[in-house]
DNA sequence: TCAACAGTTTAGAATTGTTTTAATGTGAAC
DNA sequence: GTTCACATTAAAACAATTCTAAACTGTTGA
């Protein structure tokens, strides 16, 4: 039950050659059944402990922008320390919860569309998305 | 016509000790009708440029975190390169110019209020922001 | 089949934004 | 004025990310 020949096609498609670093990265973006939210510093941990495999950390920067910029991942910009990552490329909202520091999806079915009255002249509207930052009920927010 | 005293004041009661430096900032940020965006090398820069005084980069991310922590700026995440601030600090939404890097406010009134269906148990919502990315629309965008 | 080459990986260096350190300076209180 | 906690500073440290340049590898096509 391997779908490395599915992974093998789609980068020969996207003009990606099937290296072995990326057929291992597809695995572990695309294999799970749900989708997830993810750090680069998340997904080397999985490759090196789960996987026990070792790529280079540029090589991890690079296959990410590369399969960023095929469309196949969405980058999330939350505080400015680091990227996450989504592998839900749909357009769609967030909860971040800031004592875990984790993203939880918010489907457009979950939030009413949301209606602009304003527009900028010259400027088309790329993505419209919405940020619910959450915290524990009885937490000390300085 | 020198805004100088109420800023002294204003710090005080905030716990802060005015001094030259604090003050100098307070110019800068709140002397302006209009609320703004800004980064801190957008600071540094009019501080330097337009003011010719020195004010240490140590001492500017130490008061605009001063400023952020007692409620008269707030942090802005758009990409994971720099932060950006805001002296407006009421709840809004904004726009970004994908071209030009800019942000540009819209109020609650420009937007209908996001109407959330979701919860996540034991959480309380802290803020509900909405970020439309806007782009030149004869763009390349890769 | 295999030579050739463009694309890819890699370790390590460089860069950037930000935070920390530790020494020096200064506002406020007495 | 003296004192002390708070603040400023230059420089070092840090963390995320990007760049560099050399080695490696998938693919092409002779
Ligand atoms: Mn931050
Ligand atoms: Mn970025
Ligand atoms: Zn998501
Ligand atoms: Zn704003």
């Amino acid at each position: 039950m391997s779908n490395i020949s599915i992974y093998k096609e789609k980068l020969r498609e996207s003009g990606l050659r099937p290296t072995r670093q990326r057929l291992k990265i597809c695995e572990v973006l695309f294999t799970p059944e749900k989708t997830f939210h993810f750090t680069i510093n998340d997904l080397t941990k999985i490759i090196e402990n789960k996987l026990s495999e070792k790529i280079s950390l540029a090589t991890v920067y690079n296959t990410i922008h590369a399969f960023k910029k095929k469309g196949y991942l969405k980058e999330i910009s939350i505080n400015s320390d680091k990227s996450y990552f989504d592998t839900n490329v749909t357009e769609h909202h967030h909860f971040f919860d800031e004592d875990t520091n984790e993203l939880i999806d918010c489907s457009n079915e979950e939030i009413d569309s949301v209606n602009i009255k304003k527009n900028i002249t010259g400027k088309k509207i790329k993505s419209v998305e919405v940020l619910i930052k959450v915290a524990s009920d009885n937490q000390n927010q300085n």
